[in-house]
DNA sequence: TGAAGTACTTTGTGATGCAAAGTTGAAGAA
DNA sequence: TTCTTCAACTTTGCATCACAAAGTACTTCA
């Protein structure tokens, strides 16, 4: 029989990714740094970690220039907000019973 | 700045192991082969995750006959219902904004 | 004697996590 | 013009983890 913690998504299986989603749930989108500093993350962590995301297509990455400075911001992509969800309701059920 | 996702106990950080608490807050004792019909694992996955909740104490093992055969339950610690219950927490706060 | 059940442990392999250091390119200071 | 800084990564290196599959030890039942 298959239990619900093998429906729960692998690509959020981590605190890190959680928060990043949590974030990108609650703001349209957010710059690199921003997301560093509210999660106090090394740059190399959340890189990785949001590169993992954008693989499974659940972040979308634009870059830009504001004025003369480089700036990257995240958001998450419709598929992203769906399976986030789907993954806190499993986890809701999961830890009810 | 410290974010929510650092007071997540490492302990939980996977989905086998919040399978595994859940099942432990919901009934008091759970014999080895419940767990793991229950949880869909192999015997060495189930094996290795609870050594590492038993590791941190959060798991208690028991081992007796029953009858003639050898059985092998596992409960929550008490300090594994708190560090669990603070968790459950801590993520409810994390994932609502 | 042999098959089956209980509860692991071991092995092997590959993926992951993380800090720290290195990189690239542009901007502004000295 | 040389130096430093900032942005956003990438690379490196090491340690840990995850998992399946196979092996183990003991016992019981046929």
């Amino acid at each position: 029989m298959k239990h619900l913690i093998h429906t729960l998504n692998k690509a959020f299986d981590h605190r890190v990714r959680l928060g990043v989603m949590a974030v990108l749930m609650a703001n349209e989108s957010v710059s690199f740094n921003d997301l560093k500093d509210a999660l106090d993350l090394t740059d190399g962590n959340l890189a990785s970690h949001v590169a993992a995301l954008e693989k499974a297509e659940y972040v979308l990455v634009s870059k830009q220039f504001i004025g003369k400075k480089p700036n990257t911001t995240y958001s998450a992509t419709a598929a992203g907000k769906v399976a986030f969800q789907q993954h806190l309701e499993t986890l809701e059920k999961l830890l009810r019973g």
